[in-house]
DNA sequence: CTTACTCATGTAAACGATTCCATGGAATCG
DNA sequence: CGATTCCATGGAATCGTTTACATGAGTAAG
């Protein structure tokens, strides 16, 4: 395999190891010979020194993981694109992990991340536990290890880490008063899991806007999704024989809209006249739909800059705010006046 | 930190450190007295093996890398999912890595993974360099280092790697003729860079459709893209203004088809009825599109599953061969008679 | 009762780097 | 010119595991 070590190097370069160590790991104390024999010797064996011997003396090993939900999720992959890019401008590498929304995987990756002694964390948190309502056993390792971690995107209540989160306040209100202008009376509403600290952001500042715009919040219009496809095409059906007749829906997250609007495209139901949808999340699929989806959503490049410089602030010891991006709403045309929404009756198109 | 060794383990269960790791690493030779004791030492002060101790002395590390161009391509996103979930049913942990189409970038992360020591590489090959017509120095050194690799969805010529890649003559046979059938002479191709495999094997595919199918191939119709949304919606452009107007047009991939389809839509284009699309990669944005696009594609999750199994083949010292799946052509309503193409001068909706 | 063999255990040597410490020569200072 | 400081260097310890080898107890076979 790859026998060439520091040890060839440095009798190739007939120096002592000590010496070859120094140069290649650019130490002051080196002499321009030996700098110059050092390094050619190393190019010219193809020396490439061993990360696991390296980190386990000097116990740092210029990475850090990231934990997201699911690759599969354009919201997280984008996210960790922009977390990937800023660390490895840093010099770190990025060692992504699904979590799958499944507990166990979560603190699976975990546990090999500990192991791997990577020198940071970056977490999207899946939650507390359903019946103890405490984080899971691993994720109180983690956070009594004393490892630097931080939250992105989610937080944990009542865990005292740095988080990075995105308040949508601002924009459902836009969001809530531009349906409103447009006559829309009964808005529903498509949130996420209650583990989700976003999903209680989300549905909360719903229903501030509500009241902001002089409507009431009603529990009958309120569907509890889980983030994923399949609750989404859950709810569209559930949307359309909801006896209240909603003429506009705003979805909690971007899987859950594209499950919803392909039941919707089957079914006939025609968004932006039929039925006025917003959603969560701009990612490319809303753009491309036709038509396109009115979104609420924020910079996920500037989401994961701040991430890995918060998360680099507590590898160097300090302790970063909390921070907060605004979300933006960004209308199109998914979203038209309510009065093209009596149709609703006539649901599938011939 | 996370100062408990094997050490602290092994004293507090009143054994040797030797004996501590026998039963950790579940070596048979060990007592069940021991066993007991050590385990639940190591469950008391909460062990977490250092796992650059346990692999720079065992030189296995139960990793692989995955060197994918873009985490954001869903097609690429799905692939990891895939490779991801079959190497950690082998109890292998996976590197996720970004090429982002770029050679340097590539470099960088096969740098790090030798340094690492993984156990293995499954790689999406960038292809040749453009002047040298040679691989990467990089990867000669991956190639000649020996550490076992797999190539997956592409594969490079003239160099000797298992490979797993998809055929899609048989799927784009299907496509032409279900094309032609309907009426539709001038098809236009949108391909990828050339020093894709892909891009190659499907141009050439599509070339044989053709002749199978009574039609001639003409280089006007053909666009070469470099498999980016950027470029696809260029394609779009370039589609609307050429002399042939062709009525038909199959895109080699899904980030091209994406930025194609959104130009598309903002010039009142109407597919399916003004253009017929097929596009490569059966993925989410594809099924929601209305009209959902006509997909030639391969199943992701079989991809992955065969590229770990052939990759941990390499690793058990076999030889395994190269395989391929079998595209499939899924017809649907973005595909339409060439009659109703007539339209297309009107390009643009009022 | 001896011999041979199995088996759990401990001691110590790796693995491949970094880094503390001692050394000796050159440079600087009074 | 002698004393002090500086600096490049090499030897050796170290990081936390695994594992080759030696040991000694217990068991089965003769």
């Amino acid at each position: 395999m790859n026998a060439v070590t520091i040890k060839d190097v440095a009798s190739a370069a007939g120096v002592s190891v000590a010496t070859a160590s120094r140069v290649l790991s650019g130490h002051p104390a080196t002499s321009p010979d030996s700098r110059a024999k050092v390094e050619s010797a190393a190019k010219e064996l193809g020396f490439m020194p061993n990360a696991q011997a390296r980190s386990l003396r000097s116990t740092k090993t210029d990475s850090i993981a990231l934990l997201i939900s699911d690759v599969r999720n354009p919201y997280f992959s984008d996210l960790a694109h922009a977390v990937e890019q800023h660390a490895r401008a840093a010099g770190l590498m990025t060692f992504i992990g699904n979590a799958n929304e499944d507990a166990a995987q979560q603190d699976d990756f975990l546990a090999t991340m500990l192991s791997r002694r990577v020198d940071g964390l970056v977490i999207v948190p899946q939650g507390l536990n359903e019946e103890s309502n405490q984080p899971s056993e691993m994720m109180n390792r983690v956070l009594s290890s004393g490892i630097p971690t931080i939250f992105v995107d989610r937080a944990l209540p009542s865990v005292q880490v740095p988080a990075i989160t995105a308040n949508s306040a601002q924009a459902l209100d836009e969001a809530v008063a531009t349906l409103q202008s447009l006559g829309h009376q009964n808005i529903a509403f498509v949130g996420g899991p209650k583990h989700a600290s976003t999903a209680l952001e989300r549905y909360s500042a719903f229903e501030t806007a509500l009241a902001n715009n002089g409507l009431h919040a009603d529990e009958a219009l309120h569907f509890v999704g889980d983030f994923q496809p399949a609750s989404g095409a859950l709810a569209a059906k559930w949307l359309l024989e909801n006896p209240a007749k909603p003429s506009a829906i705003i979805v909690a997250d971007a899987p859950m809209a594209i499950g919803a609007l392909r039941v919707w495209r089957e079914l006939g139901v025609r968004v932006g006249s039929d039925l006025s949808v917003i959603t969560f999340d701009e990612v490319d699929a809303m753009l491309i739909h036709d038509p396109p989806i009115a979104t609420i959503g924020h910079d996920l490049s500037q989401m994961g800059k701040m991430a890995v410089q918060a998360l680099r602030e507590v590898m160097a010891g300090q302790k970063p705010e909390p921070e907060e991006l605004i979300s933006k709403f960004t209308l199109r045309p998914s979203v038209a006046s309510a009065k093209a929404t009596q149709v609703m009756e006539g649901k599938v198109r011939p």
